[in-house]
DNA sequence: TAACCCATGTAAACGGTTACATGATTCG
DNA sequence: CGAATCATGTAACCGTTTACATGGGTTA
């Protein structure tokens, strides 16, 4: 079978895909409400988009279609992973994954506050800062709910609580540097106001949960 | 003066070129080692892609071209940021920074590691750990050259020394979960080897803390 | 009855990457 | 003499985003 030159590239979106089917097998509205929710924060990508690649995967073999026709609605076209797409899995997961290069707007923007309204850029970085902490709020609530005990988790478990732990390192992160920005403009005296302390940790059974529509994490 | 529909939307190399040309005009070729410098570990960028963005930029007036012939070599196109291109400047830092949302093809290799080679994504995120590592250590070496004395910072050194904090907590975090990950994944007994203890700290000499990313709190 | 969910798609535009091309100068 | 630097570009391709389209079922 013929290989296609942009398989050999990047093409992550394939991969996040086959990652999701193995787990489950889906339609491209399914695998579209997977991505808005707990692997949607490490990738995201629209209905659009998944369903061409979806259709691209079938073609190649490494994806298998079973059609169940729907009254009225369109029929729902189920993807499941094949001998094929298992095969293009394992040879992902042994070669080395590019380190992504960061690359933010917000980095760029502080750079040159000097040539904008420094005032405004502190005002967005104390916005920022807010998004962070809800966002850690969240991913900790996530957390204590589904992983109280990390000892306790199985091998199942262990890889969907790594990468949480992934977002919660970075969230804590980006949250502790826009606090050190705060602090290094002269605006830490500006009450914040809506965040408890920034660094909740494991143990914390509390968690806000608040303003959140999706929940959960597969 | 007309504006292009996508003036509107995201458009974000434009302004990486906005602030570094604002700082110092310069030619396509220079702003290409420019990104691949400092400005490049938060922003990317190609020459192709520059030269593109720039001819646009001009033609849309927020820069101006200034042509001194070479004798032999093409000649140097000099950019420098209008007036125009300075209302652009403005407007941009006063607009709030939308959240980049994060995409990260190893957090999608962690969590499909069952259906692949567990083996060999224990050895990649050793790997990484190691690439973290080093750029950690070369930014903390720029900083301890440039900025030793983050009191004695002038208003122009200031963001800049802010964007280079956010390269480190960033590296420190990504660190900071490789060891997570390999301590979780039972890999820690491996030597690693080649780098000395997680948290390089600013100026506190106080205790190490061991793999810690963010402190503080509001 | 209006809004939202299910479920699929097409079309166009844009941003970014890669490959290819040119040609003089300087340095080891 | 070969490699790297200076300095600019074209062309093609790919991934992603946005807008638009369809149409029945469910719920407030």
């Amino acid at each position: 079978m013929h290989l296609r030159a942009y398989e050999t590239k990047c093409m992550s979106l394939q991969h996040a895909l086959l990652v999701s089917l193995a787990e489950q097998e889906a339609t491209g509205y399914d695998l579209t409400r997977r991505f808005d929710r707990s692997l949607g924060f490490f990738w995201r990508a629209t209905h659009q988009q998944i369903y061409r690649v979806l259709g691209r995967m079938a073609e190649d073999g490494l994806l298998a279609v079973r059609i169940e026709p729907g009254e009225g609605r369109p029929d729902r076209r189920v993807y499941a992973v094949t001998d094929l797409g298992r095969e293009e899995l394992l040879r992902w997961t042994r070669e080395p994954t590019p380190s992504e290069q960061l690359r933010s707007e917000f980095a760029v923007k502080i750079r040159g506050m000097g040539f904008g309204d420094e005032d405004a850029v502190v005002a967005d970085i104390r916005r920022r800062r807010a998004e962070h902490a809800e966002q850690l709020a969240y991913f900790e609530a996530n957390r204590a709910k589904h992983y109280p005990d990390v000892e306790a988790l199985t091998d199942e478990e262990r890889p969907l609580y790594a990468v949480l732990r992934g977002g919660i390192l970075t969230e804590q992160s980006l949250l502790a540097w826009c606090d050190e920005m705060l602090d290094l403009f002269g605006a830490s005296d500006v009450p914040v106001a809506d965040t408890p302390p920034t660094d909740i940790r494991h143990e914390t059974t509390e968690a806000p949960e608040a303003s959140r529509t999706s929940r959960r994490t597969a």
